[in-house]
DNA sequence: ATACAATGTAGAGTAAACTCTACGTCAAGA
DNA sequence: TCTTGACGTAGAGTTTACTCTACATTGTAT
């Protein structure tokens, strides 16, 4: 039930050497088994893939990390998770708005083009 | 109706030194007056803008550079940069997918804390 | 018993995109 | 004339997030 480095990095798809960093950096401390070797979770797996969420939502590993410190300290520090994740949502929705702009923009830019090209296509001789 | 470097860089809102890193990386070359300084054209403006854009939309500097390229090749390459803008905005629809995908997962998570943080206060004495 | 594959630690190296430092030149105002 | 501030180049330094190397230990298969 729980995972070696090697079975914990194919179960999550990060490099070993990741997963080192990310526990030098507190964003998950796996348990040690008697010979000093790592011994993951189910439920990190499942930790893993929320840090995975955060970080393909733009969060960086010092925010990532500040988030895990809290849930490190149990369910005293539920509601400030619960803050950030809100901040963290309304940042996002911010940004997809941005791109979603810039997404316009460069179809006008495409539609421009393709106003050019047909010119030069006319006339060719 | 041309830009020193400190002109620009206020126009544009990237630092010089910036500039200078975009020049030497072939991004935006402006002309020189006589003594070897820098001369910005309203041109470059509108260029600069486009570059933020692409930025902006997750373009990496490698690529802006082979557009920049192309532009500087002039009308020839027209449908060649208009493929690569195509490309581009392929990509960034993907991405804006994914982030609302993340968005509404997010939700889920928050919705989560708000009934864990109910039932805590309500198990209060 | 031994080879070999996986794991451990500490620390160096990498890539992207700046950002800054050092030092030299030059034009314009007091 | 002197000084000050903007500009020039070359190259070093920074930040983020890994990624890799070197070398020591340990568990497992033969």
């Amino acid at each position: 039930m729980d995972y070696s480095i090697g079975e914990f990095s194919k179960a999550t798809g990060l490099g070993i050497h990741t997963l080192r960093y990310y526990e030098h950096e507190n964003l998950i401390i796996p348990l040690r088994n008697s010979s000093n070797r790592r011994r993951y979770s189910e439920k990190d797996i499942a930790w893993i893939a929320f840090i995975k969420r955060l970080k393909a939502t733009g969060m960086p590993i010092k925010e990532i990390k500040k988030y895990a410190a809290l849930r490190a300290n149990g369910d005293a520090t539920l509601s400030e998770r619960m803050e950030m994740l809100m901040q963290h949502r309304q940042s996002l929705n911010e940004r997809i708005r941005q791109l979603q702009e810039h997404e316009a923009m460069l179809d006008e830019k495409i539609a421009f083009y393709r106003q050019e090209i047909a010119c030069r296509r006319e006339s060719e001789p």
